[in-house]
Order: structure tokens, then sequence, then C-alpha cells
DNA sequence: GTAAATAATGGAACCGGTTCCAATTATAAA
DNA sequence: TTTATAATTGGAACCGGTTCCATTATTTAC
């Protein structure tokens, strides 16, 4: 594998010359810089990395770092993300916080474990990071943030880190889903919940439940249910719904797995969708569309999301000034499994 | 942040001995190995990882290859790989087959652009590196693996490359899945095919195929509605099907994704699944359990063999000698989608 | 107690880049 | 043509580890 000085030598200049063209920062001459890219095609150069970050302090390396809870992060998501990052050949790498085994650590508290995880990114070499999801409290995000100011956080929001957040106004989402609903002559409305020890789980919720306080709709602790964004309390929570002597005319679903279980529920217990009950998912995933029925759902640009905070992410880490968006519009996505009763 | 110098003075040693109670290699005494250990903690050191990689000539980094056809690799699987590389402090990065925007790439022949874009993963810093899916021809592999041997192949499979391949049976997987139609009583199959260019999607297809013939049934062409994996491919092979003239009664398709889709189209014409027609899925994906009706298919441990994979590629990268398991058996998972025509 | 073998230790040299400064060359101004 | 200014260039020093070798301390064998 070749070197600079490699290069130098065939090219008859000095090392920092070549490193000069190599960075593309200090001023080289046009005929120098023919005869150096000349000599580094002829022997097939690409610069060593681990060298670059040794010396520059830079590892051209972010990271990503999640948890169970988090929240949908698919492939095509990642693969979104690595997008923006090839132009300027930086790395990313995955990392998980609900990691149990880091040495010496059996009796830290989780908050201690995500907090340390998260130094021991940074220690381990990047240069940046994406938090994503609401797991870590508010303060101690602030206080990693004071030590490693390189971060951005996705599906979360601090007021204090105004232009670090990105993340979809689930409040409005919520209250938007409900008042569909509403609109469509509901008002015995239950609820599976997402995840509620998630500020985002929470707020769709709170949004959920202010729409209905705004319509003068009172609802029973026993029409909502607690669920966390799996298929499995999904159909489990359409089952205890139905099992409650409180009759309801819809369910408004945490994400759409939770609506797609709460269906094929429903369905088994010989309820029709949306005849007998109307169902209201969230997120429109993939499989909205090809559920039986169609699933009206709240949509939001999630990949568009991730590439804003992957760019802000850029800017803070290498002084770029790529465009960073911080608006998200949502969009109520009707498809065939809310009723309309006023028909 | 302290170097392995500024612990040398504090424990009042030198760095060589540093270096080895780092490294773990050199003999040490326990005297000195105590005064060392406290220095690094008084000074909360961590060794840089740029130096390391410099000098070592290891990164501690593995990648992870796939395309957009790759097949099925969710943040779960993605999560366990990083577990079993975690006690070994190595990093996993993600990268895409499939990206456009390589400088100067303009022409290149999609095969040269995988291959280039391995190459790079190598030379911009990784020591091994799992090649997932089938897109990249047998051929071309192996003159890869010549050169870059710390390779391994998820869902492939060439026989030159014994040790380094882990895949499943697809061929004995489609096998069975056409056999169980049959020992239902289903003769007229149809079938919903998965994306034919890959490896993984033909040898199932074949096994489907032999199984019919080896069963002495015959099916038109007019059955066969080529694929892509996708729900939508799912949703128009199930409607191309349904207008044909040939009359069948169960369909196999590629994967669960677009049986769900295929439900979905079937029953929004009218048919009734599996009364009129059955499906047969592939894969046992999470969804799998909650499509109306729940689906039959056929399970594979998955996550088992990217560990696998991932522990041969530590094998050998580091040297290391962790077991490693081949056999990856598949299972029929009868749920409600296929009706036995017998009774 | 002494010689021989073994364990433990310090530190120079090295890995391959970047950075900075002094030296040289080219260009513009007078 | 000469001088002032700017552009270009070479290479030593450095980043923070690892490795290896010469040296010293400790055991073991007799």
């Amino acid at each position: 594998m070749a070197t600079i000085r490699d290069v130098a030598r065939l090219a008859g200049v000095g090392i920092g010359t070549v490193s000069r063209v190599l960075s593309e920062n200090g001023s080289v001459s046009q005929k120098t810089l023919t005869k150096v890219n000349d000599a580094m095609a002829a022997l097939n150069f690409t610069p060593n990395s681990s060298a670059r970050a040794l010396s520059s302090k830079k590892y051209n390396t972010i990271g990503i770092w999640g948890t169970e809870t988090s929240g949908e992060l698919d492939r095509k998501t990642l693969i979104k993300i690595e997008h923006e990052l090839e132009p300027f050949n930086i790395k990313i790498i995955v990392t998980d916080g609900d990691k149990k085994s880091t040495k010496n650590n059996t009796h830290n508290s989780p908050r201690t474990t995500h907090r340390k995880s998260i130094e021991n990114i940074f220690r381990s070499g990047c240069d940046g990071l994406i938090i994503w999801g609401s797991d870590i409290p508010d303060l101690e995000i602030i206080q990693i943030e004071n030590e490693y100011p390189n971060i951005v956080l996705l599906n979360n929001k601090i007021d204090l880190l105004p232009n670090k957040c990105f993340t979809f106004d689930h409040y409005q989402a919520g209250y938007f889903a409900a008042q569909n609903l509403i609109d469509n002559g509901h008002t015995k409305i239950a609820c599976i919940t997402g995840w509620l020890d998630t500020d985002d789980g929470n707020l769709r919720h709170q949004g959920f439940l202010d729409a209905l306080k705004d319509n003068n709709i009172d609802i029973p602790n026993t029409l909502i249910f607690e669920g966390n964004y799996t298929f499995r309390k999904g159909y489990e929570g359409a089952l205890h719904l139905l099992n409650q002597k409180t009759p309801f005319t819809a369910i408004f679903c945490g994400n759409d797995q939770s609506a797609m279980a709460a269906i094929s529920a429903l369905t088994k217990k010989g309820f029709n969708v949306p005849n007998d009950i109307s169902i209201m998912g969230y997120d429109d995933m993939n499989i909205a569309s090809y559920t039986l029925p169609p699933l009206s759902t709240i949509q939001m640009p999630f990949q568009k999301m991730a590439i804003s905070a992957t760019r802000r992410l850029l800017n803070l880490c290498y002084n770029l000034d790529l465009e960073v968006n911080y608006d998200f519009p949502i969009k109520l996505i009707n498809r065939e499994s809310v009723r309309n009763l006023k028909d």
C-alpha cells in the first residue's frame, strides 16, 4: 500500500505538497497538481484513514445511537443517511443503547448506562452522534451536549437545544388523528397508546386527549389501553378493550403495527372494520396500504427528517454549511379503516 | 485527553509498560500492573483508537455491505451483530452497494461499481466485511476474496468458498412450501416469485417447481408471476393471476410481504383466503401472525445465521476461535392461510 | 554463592498522515 | 530593472499508539 512519501518521490515533490493536494486546501500550482495526481493514480494510492484521523483529530465517522424503543429506523433510512455522508467520505457506525455487557457495569442504573455508552462511542472514535429517540432524560442530554456538542437529536425535542432537535409535532398529529375520528361522527373513541415512557408516545396521546376535550367528549379510562407499538400489544389491546363493558366505535392506535394487530383481533372476534369499529393508525408504514381494510393513518416524512438531522450534524462536525430543514409537515391519509358515521 | 505518556509519567513507569498492560500480552509484574491501572483510572484514560489503528494496522471495525435487494436486514439483526462485536470492542459500519454518486463513475457497469465499492470500504478502513445478498457474480466474489480474504457471505452460497458462506437451503424451503400445498390437496398452484435475479429468489423458485414436477403436477406459465418481494408486486401479481383464464386454488409467494399484499388483492376482489384460494408465505416475518388470515409460511433463523457469519468473520480478522454454526434448519409454520382440500 | 535462564522494564523508532515555518519562485508594482 | 508581495514548496516535528531490543531485576539450578 502506497504512502504519501511514495507518491512524493514518484512525483518529484515534497510530502507537504502531496498532503496539500490531498486535503485540497493549501495552494498548489496546476503543474504540480497534475504531477501529483498522476503519481497517485499510478500507485493506486488511497490515504490511510487511521493516520489521517490521528493527525487531524477527525475520525470522519459519525455514529447513530438508539435503543429498542427509539422507534422506526429501517435500512432504507439508514441508507439515506449514508448517502448524505458519502460525498464527504464520512462513515456511519451503528450502536445500540440497550447493550448490557459493558465491563464493570453491573450495578449501574440504565441512565448511567446510557450516558456511559454515549461517552464510549465518542471515545472510541466518532466526530458526532445522532441520538435517536427520547430515552435519555432532557437534563442528562444537556449535560452530554455540554461535553460533546456534536450531537443531534432525532425524534426528540428539548427546548434548550433548539437547533439540534429534529422531530415531528406529535402532539399536533395526535390531535389531528382524533379530530379526524370526531369529524367522521365518532364520539365513543378508544385508544391503544404507544410507549408512554417516551416523549413522542406521550405527546401524541396528549394531543389525542386534548382533541377530545376540546370537542367536549369524555372517555372513561377503561377505553385507554397502554401499548408499546408492538403487534402483540395491539392485539392484546383490542381484545382488552372488547372485554370492557364500555361500547366504542373507533380506536386510535399509537402506530400502524398496533393498528394492524388490532384489526386482526377485532376481525377474529367477529367485528367488521370499519363498519362496526373504525381504526386510525399512525406512521403510514408500507403495510398500511395492504391491511384489510387499508389503514387510515398519519403520514410523517421520517426519511426527510433523518436527512436534515444528518446534515445538521455534518455542519456541526465539519464546519459545513449544508441546508437544513426543521419543519416536517404531517399529513392525514384517508384510506378505508375509518367509517363516516354521518352518512 | 490523557495519553499513555501521561499514564507512564504518573505511574512512574515507561510507555512500553503501559502499552503492555493495555494490550494484555507482554509480561508485567503484579505491582506494576496495579500502579498503571491506578494511573489510568486517575486520568480517565482511554486509548486513542486512531493511533492504535495506525500502528497496529487493525481498524477494529468491520463493515456490512448490502444492496436494496439483499433481503431482510432489520435493526434487530444489526443490533444482534453489534452485540457479538462488543466484547471485542469492534465497531460496525454500514454501507450501501447501490450508491450511485461515486466520483467518475458514471459509465461503469453495476458490477464494476460493486467491486469498486467493496474495495473502497476496505481501503477506507475496515478489517473485514459481511457481504450480504447475492448481487455480485460468483466469479467476482472469488476475485475479491483473493485480494481481501476477510469476507463472509450472508445469504449467498459459493461452492469454492465453503466456510465463508452463510445461507439457508432456499431450494429445500421452496420444495417444502410446495410440498405443503400439495399435501393439502392442491394441484392448481400459482406462484408469485421473489426477485429472480438473485440466487435465493431463484433457488426457492426452483425448489417449488421441482416439488411440483416430482408430484407430476404441471402448471402453465400463466400461473407464474415474476415478483420482487415488494408489497406492490404481490398485489399486482395476485390481480394478474386472477386475470388469466387458468383456475388455481393456491399461490406460493416469494416472501411474506408479497403474500400479505396478495391476500389484500384477493380479498378486495371478493375471494376468500383460504376458502377460495390458499396462500403460502415465506420468511415468517412479524406481520405473518397478524394478516387476515394469519399466514402459513416458512421460518428461517435469520438472526442466528447473521450471528454465525459475524463470528466467522471475527475469527478471520482477529485470529479468534469462536464457535461457528453452518447449519440453519428451516421450519414450516402452519397458520390459517392454507386450506386442506382433502377435508 | 555463582552462573544461567527467565521475567520485567524503558524508550527509540516507527506507522502515515497534517501542520507549520522557513526557503524558494513567480508575479505585480514602482 | 528592482523591490515588494504573494504563491508555491520542502520537510521537520508531531499525533498517540505498538514493537522490538538492550538493559536490569529476579529466579532457578547446581
